[in-house]
DNA sequence: CGCGCGTACTGTATCGATGCAGAAGGGTTC
DNA sequence: GAACCCTTCTGCATCGATACAGTACGCGCG
């Protein structure tokens, strides 16, 4: 049988209450009668006040909860989500705060609504997930504050937002493009069509994507080219459904083998934008001469390839949103953080072949 | 006022307890019933039942807890933490469970200990932690199970074991540079003293470091040179203070400026390895050449820069670290988990310069 | 008809703590 | 010596759920 408040008080012959001011309010007693209230309590191997009733009675999980795209296990292998959890760690550490990494199967809604329903936390950070996920919705009827990276029209009055402005983001890399000339364009990401295939995606408009971070930089790049004279109709979609270098590779492909193939090639995401590298090189194809290749992010790896791409401030972000989380403005308007981006140019990105 | 059980049970007209069969035991009522309650609870807006309090009820948490060395923000800049996590982050999410990230303030011992106390948790996992920290004594205090890289005195009998042999693995290394005729050594690692600075540390022997990882790392190198005729006495020993590489390449400088320099180090991590690569590299100084150098842990950059190391299961390790806490085996004898390593010679080792 | 049995639901005790109102005890003030 | 105060400690209500024993009731069976 595990000793338990009562335990110790009845050891001490003190009352319930007492016992546990010594532990949470030292200034209530007398440092003597403290002392020995300590004293038998470790005496009977009672190791402090129980977390979870303590949470229950004080309304307080000391934890807050961290949802990612895909699986918890993806996360890790991911550059960029590795930064952004940093930062989110630290503010997390700061306020002393437990951080709660949530377990949401890729293909399994209901254990993912679970999940959010299961957790014991004082609030959540969206990273990156599907607008139509249901474990949003779970997290909504929660009502416990909410940071996230993307809007939705569902968003609750205790939410915020903390993010960049993706479209504004791509339109600067679309304009690059556009700049060194290039016409024949393909845009490489994920979410496309909710198929979880790798392949060419029939894209009326970017409107029609229903995952947030996709749209937005989809309509950055729409607008860029739109100002060039570059209608979107011209412009080719690929699907990749996970965010990893070979999906990358094998997304560029479907571009590369057959002709006329585009000039310059925007990937959504660095990891992706890395692989259709691989995928030139392998066809001896030199990336910034034969085909100009774009990612987003600027992770270390892009510096280390030397791809041009969109830099976004990943652990500011991961922070930001944990401070948010932790330590809510009164101030609506502060709810609302947007980070600043630019485009990093770098040699995967040159003049269009003529 | 926020609903309860109890707010839908009244306004269903039934029990309490019905509710909860509701949403945890759908077999104990009827169909059109629980459709009702459920209905209701929508309608008034309650998500379901409270994790905290049904966590205290249960008497489990519905996650675990994961302990690392010095901060938690800074585990995530340590290529293989993250591996390892990423392991654990496996096991987790196959047996839906949460996966609750500890902050432990690098200096503040009493945050620490309080951390872990407060954590709701079923069970810890532990990850490089210094033997004497106060918080694998709270650890320990708290009865819950816990699985560890490190053994330690006071293991309870709950406890598990998920490692590698850290001698055997650097005694490999070492027989590798006793090989190559190297004579003139130094170890670079962390914790070899309990100041934060970098530097030669004075360690009459490997016995007497308190960190379990660093002193049987350093027990498999003193095992190869004595092997080969090398006493420990003539090995130089550095401290650095953090895991990184700039770090690295400071206690590096310790050595290569001063005559007669060593002709191979070996550094407790790759991380720590790759800074001295670039301190060679700044001196003109040719790794495998002029100076070999020998890493430990085999993360993906290792490969990238071709450094001669260890390699050590890093997800592999968090995998079944995360297994063993979810579904402790009933056999003592099964919870103790000794992962292989091997030793892969990359270009940064040759002979001895004459 | 009475017995046994299974289904569907209820009531109470309990998980382990904290918040708060108030009481006991000792000392100060006028 | 009564009024008052401060410190220290007590006792009760409460946080929101689950476990388990118990009850009501319909039904088949000898």
């Amino acid at each position: 049988m595990r000793p338990t408040l009562q335990t110790v008080a009845d050891t001490v012959g003190v009352s319930r209450s007492t016992v546990s001011n010594a532990y949470s309010r030292p200034d209530q007693l007398s440092a003597d009668l403290r002392d020995r209230i300590l004293a038998a309590a470790t005496a009977l191997g009672y190791a402090g006040p129980d977390p979870t009733a303590r949470s229950l009675r004080k309304r307080r999980a000391g934890a807050i909860g961290m949802l990612f795209t895909s699986s918890l296990s993806f996360a890790f292998t991911d550059p960029y989500a590795v930064q952004y959890l940093r930062g989110i760690a630290e503010a997390a550490e700061q306020a002393r705060t437990g951080l709660l990494l949530l377990p949401l199967s890729v293909d399994d809604d209901v254990a993912a609504v679970a999940a959010v329903n299961e957790a014991a936390v004082d609030g959540f950070c969206v990273y990156c997930m599907p607008d139509w996920h249901p474990a949003l919705d779970a997290l909504a009827a929660r009502g416990l504050p909410v940071v996230s990276g993307q809007r939705r029209a569902s968003d609750g009055p205790q939410s915020a937002f903390v993010g960049i402005d993706e479209a504004a983001a791509t339109r600067a890399a679309g304009e690059h493009l556009m700049a060194l000339g290039h016409r024949r364009i393909a845009v490489i990401g994920d979410y496309f069509s909710v198929a979880p295939t790798i392949g060419p995606a029939l894209l009326a408009s970017p409107a029609d994507v229903a995952y947030y971070t996709s749209r937005e930089r989809l309509r950055g790049y729409q607008a860029a080219f739109a100002a060039a004279g570059v209608d979107w109709s011209t412009v080719t979609t690929v699907n990749v459904p996970g965010n990893c270098r070979d999906d990358g590779a094998a997304a560029a492909a479907h571009l590369l083998d057959r002709a006329p193939r585009p000039t310059a090639i925007a990937a959504l995401s660095d990891i992706v934008a890395l692989g259709v590298l691989d995928a030139l090189r392998a066809r001896g194809l030199q990336p910034g001469r034969d085909v100009s290749v774009v990612g987003f992010d600027d992770i270390p790896e892009a510096a280390a390839e030397n791809l041009t791409t969109v830099h976004q401030p990943a652990a500011d972000r991961g922070r930001r949103s944990g401070e948010l989380l932790l330590d809510p403005p009164a101030d609506p308007a502060d709810r609302t953080v947007v980070l600043p981006t630019r485009l990093v140019v770098r040699a995967t990105t040159g003049p269009a072949p003529s």
